[in-house]
This record gives C-alpha cells, sequence and structure tokens, in this order.
DNA sequence: CTACTATATAGCCAACATGCTATACATTCA
DNA sequence: TGAATGTATAGCATGTTGGCTATATAGTAG
C-alpha cells in the first residue's frame, strides 16, 4: 500500500505530470525543463529527485548535463500506470505547449541564459 | 490535467486507499468505516466528502444512515484507475485485515459504541 | 589550478492536508 | 415535541509540500 499511495502522490502534482509527459516525448536534462515549466531550476531539481527516488524516471550524466528519462524497468504498478498516461491528457493544452516548447529547446542555447 | 491530478491525489492517501478498498467489497456507512480505520468520525466523513466530490464515490441515504459505495459512472480516468485499484494490494497486511473487521462490523451494534 | 557552468542541496516560508474536539444538523421514535 | 443518535461541519494544531533564494558540488575547459 505505501509504494502504490507513493506512486500515487507523484502523479497528483502538475508540475510533475508535465515532467512524466515530456520525458515521455524525449529524455532531457534539468535546464530544458526549467526553461519549457517556468519555475526555478532547483524546484524542478527536487520533482525529479522524488520521481527518481519512486522509480518512475532514471537518470544518466552526459558531461555537465544530467539526462532525465523514464523508468522502463518500474515494479508492476509504475509500468502500467505511466503506460495508461502516455495515452492521457495528451490534448490538454499546457502538455501541447510544453512539447511545443520541448521542440525549441536547445540545451547548447539554453544552459547559461535562462535557468538562472 | 487538473482532473487526473484530483484523481490521483484522492489515491494518495493510505486511509482513502483503505476506504476504497472496503467499499469495493460492500457498501458501508460512515460507523461501520470509522471503526474499522481506527480514527475519529470527522476525519473519516471529510476523507469520504472529498473522495464524492472527485466522483470516486457515491452516497445513499439509509434512516439515519449514509452508506457510501464506489461510483461506477465516473469519468474514464476513475473507472479505469479504480478498475485497476480494485485487482491491487488485495494481499496487503492492512487491507485483509480491515475486510475482516467490515465482517464483523455490523451497524446496528457498532452505533451507540464504537464511533465517539 | 582556476574559472565557468549545470545540477544538487539547504533552508525559509506560505499554503494545504489531516488528525483532532466541539458542535450543528438531520432523522427517528417514544 | 423532545430525546437519542448518525453524520456533517467548524475550527484548531501540527506536519508536509512546493515554491523560492543562496550556496555547495561536480564536471569541463582554458
Amino acid at each position: 500500500m505505501e509504494k502504490l499511495s507513493q506512486i500515487h502522490d507523484m502523479l497528483s502534482d502538475k508540475n510533475r505530470l508535465r515532467i512524466l509527459k515530456l520525458l515521455e516525448y524525449k529524455p532531457m536534462c534539468v535546464c530544458e525543463l526549467t526553461y519549457v515549466l517556468g519555475i526555478r531550476q532547483p524546484s524542478v531539481s527536487r520533482h525529479l529527485r522524488k520521481m527518481k527516488e519512486t522509480g518512475l524516471i532514471d537518470s544518466r550524466q552526459d558531461g555537465l548535463w544530467n539526462e532525465y528519462f523514464i523508468n522502463r524497468k518500474g515494479d508492476e504498478y509504475t509500468r502500467i500506470l505511466m503506460g495508461l498516461l502516455s495515452g492521457w491528457i495528451n490534448e490538454d493544452p499546457v502538455i501541447i505547449e510544453d512539447r511545443e516548447k520541448a521542440e525549441q529547446a536547445c540545451r547548447e542555447f539554453l544552459c547559461k541564459k535562462l535557468t538562472r
């Protein structure tokens, strides 16, 4: 029950939902996510840490960048709920706009400029 | 996104999960739920109100009693997530114990005695 | 090494959630 | 009608959350 409750908690925050819908689309680094979400970088980092701890996402270091991506090897709850999520809220205006912004987001230009 | 986030929020609280797993089993009134959960009646009532507002459950008046039950006519998110839930955490010790307690819970005897 | 920069962490604060008690409301029955 | 009783609501206290700023950490490049 604890685990299931934790996963639902992760999925109950709108910014975390936005992050997951973005990562569904492509792996992204912190500065790109920060740019798209429009909140401060430490807030993004904290969301990411929580979701990683809960097993929803994972990360891989790429030089200075830290790239986050959906964890496809999570437990059953996670895999099923994330699977459902991928078919949901794709028409939400916020999600659509986020993805458009993510298209433009090029980390080489973003960083140094927009995240601080 | 708002709605989905709300539903996940409802599913992220352990006492609400317990209530849902109990109602899955059979409709129950507030005093029975209060007895099984072991928290105070007003706390139970508030959980129930929230879940009803979100569309997860519904209620029907039965004399003095107010009987709550799973709402089978919710939106797509709700129906699917509740459907999944019914196959999950059935082996959880807390859920098993709750259901055993619910078996014994007879509202005619419970009320007057245990809820206040 | 030093400067730079992407990310993580620490710590603050305001909002919210959830337990509680006290009390109001609503229904039933003598 | 008035007492009893099941449930709802109001209001309080405490803990958690999620934003923020400031700062530490870690990797890269000159």
